[in-house]
DNA sequence: CTGTTAGCGCTTTCAG
DNA sequence: CTGAAAGCGCTAACAG
């Protein structure tokens, strides 16, 4: 029956001092200011009488929570799990907790989540859910919030972020291609209005014509979300301008998916036919068929790093942090070199 | 700069009215005391100064939070995250958050962390992560914090829970291999100190007779965890005791996936020479190779099913409640008829 | 219908 | 080294 009873008054008449005494003595950094002796005692009996300190007091008193706010557009997208993870370990070290929030892409939701958030006083927000301009986060940092994106990032400098080596990734899968034989290699490129989909892009364009890729705009096709669905619509519409191509790149691994699905619903065999590279190496993509040959990110170190960011800001740091994880080429089945029957 | 500012007593200078009086103005429940025209104004001011009633302060003063704690042994296996959406809908719709953490199947992290979520004084525990008794449970639900398992039940049936109707997916899966042609059978069976892989075990042992199912004890092996490693290990040990059988009912997903896995490096081929089923439809296993055979529960609704129950709980309804959801079977391409040959 | 009052449990000056 | 006292922002009797 009881709820939340013993407070520091119980603990602090049990051990015959005054309650501010019980509050110095079971805070680490006050402790030294206290006979240990009676540290001690008042240690011992808190214990006995098992009690918990009252969050809400804690906070009404201090204007901390101890509660990170952390906003993803759908944790059901399995890059975001091992993020949470990560972000769940490095807060969990510190006592502090996550509370979640799914915008599903839309701006209002994002809005009021971030509200219902700031309102019970989150210390900090972690966002994955971001495009590249994103009001409700300005606000948010300037309201004296700290604030870190993940995985994308704020055009907006003065926002901490963590991401990938966006540069590099589409390198090294653009070489990989090119080296089993692939010239004519469609794009499926991400939502532009999200870093990584602008980012991946920019670094296709960079790095086509050094690599001898051709240049034809037939070849891109935007996705207006990361989803399997848009993959097969993408693919689709390539196959549809008629352009010959021999393998794509996806700017994520769920657009890769979508897009094999709608080879096979054509017939043609992917890696026979068509190569496909996809980005993330999201769980699950080493066991479908073919295997996903893919650009690896840090999905656990992201959010490691963010929760450190966050800590960090909270305890004082408010120089904006940026962090960018290296990549690595994952290569599976989904690409295979380039005979000269499928080239003709 | 300015940190969570703005609070009633503002917008009662504001208004010219009494702190309180804002207070049970901007409280649906009360503010039918007030005068109309009074309600219109305070709204208006709250709004225009952006008031943002401080939670702690409310948690303070009532004892409650509106705060779930949700605690899953790994939200990285693929049907936690659609149920935390279950969740998620649930709660938001009624103002309340959740917060999550990961057990790791650790009994001590379990605690801990249901230490922590109890101490910022939580209203309910939705817990996923459970085995078949489980003190933290019973302490937590005595000291009068509404609580309900999902995905798993105690034995005590004192604490509220949703499932699916597991008896019924087994016999599912268990029909349809038979109607295949299907006789000896193996069973990849869950740990059996989870209430899933006590209760799909037994269902396997309480229809294997009737539908002429082989009995035959050095086809079942039982997994000491639901993941793929286990599934490869106990189909290795299968293989190892040399019985015959030419399907393999695995107690989940994840299991399943490991089975195939393990099949593949044998050289032996599934569904041509071996069947398999799993349990879950998690996400993608219709995308894998071959596309899995299995038993489909509702990841999302058994999360919703919880926050309701949850919610409920808090509202007074104090009677445990027991939800037990339908299951369907899904064909795909992990099962086959049985051929003459394979027969030999 | 509205104002007054008290106090939730904690931290933090300020005294001693 | 420890106690006294104030007050964080809010709600809920109790008066009027």
């Amino acid at each position: 029956m009881a709820r939340q009873r013993v407070t520091l008054k119980d603990v602090a008449e049990a051990a015959g001092v005054h309650a501010s005494t019980v509050s110095r003595a079971l805070d680490p950094r006050t402790r030294s200011l206290i006979n240990p002796a009676v540290v001690q005692r008042i240690v011992e009996i808190s214990e006995k009488l098992e009690y918990r300190p009252n969050a809400a007091a804690y906070s009404l008193r201090t204007n901390r929570s101890r509660t990170i706010g952390v906003i993803v557009p759908d944790i059901e997208n399995p890059i975001f799990p091992p993020m949470l993870r990560g972000i769940e370990s490095a807060l969990l070290a510190h006592g502090y907790y996550a509370i979640l929030g799914n915008t599903d892409s839309d701006e209002k939701r994002e809005r009021d989540i971030a509200n219902g958030f700031v309102s019970r006083g989150i210390d900090g927000l972690i966002l994955a859910s971001v495009s590249r301009e994103d009001k409700v986060v300005d606000d948010t940092a300037l309201a004296g919030t700290p604030v870190v994106t993940v995985n994308r990032r704020l055009d907006n400098p003065a926002i901490s972020s963590v991401v990938h080596q966006d540069d590099n990734g589409v390198l090294r899968a653009l070489t990989h291609l090119v080296s089993l034989g692939h010239r004519r290699i469609a794009v499926l490129a991400g939502p532009q209005n999200a870093s990584t989909g602008a980012e991946r892009h920019t670094a296709f364009l960079h790095h086509r014509d050094a690599l001898g890729v051709v240049d034809d705009p037939r070849l891109i096709c935007f996705a207006t979300a990361y989803t399997e669905n848009e993959g097969e619509r993408c693919l689709e519409e390539l196959i549809a301008r008629g352009t010959a191509f021999t393998a794509v790149l996806c700017a994520n691994d769920r657009l890769a998916i979508g897009a094999i699905c709608a080879l096979e619903r054509r017939n043609l065999s992917c890696p026979g036919d068509v190569s496909v590279t996809g980005y993330n190496d999201m769980p699950m993509v080493d066991r479908i068929h073919p295997p996903l040959t893919t650009v690896r990110i840090q999905q656990y170190q992201m959010g490691v790093e963010a929760g450190k960011i966050i800590l960090d800001m909270i305890d004082g740091q408010r120089v904006p942090r940026h962090i960018v994880l290296p990549v690595e080429l994952v290569i599976r089945g989904s690409t295979r070199a380039l005979t000269a029957a499928a080239q003709g």
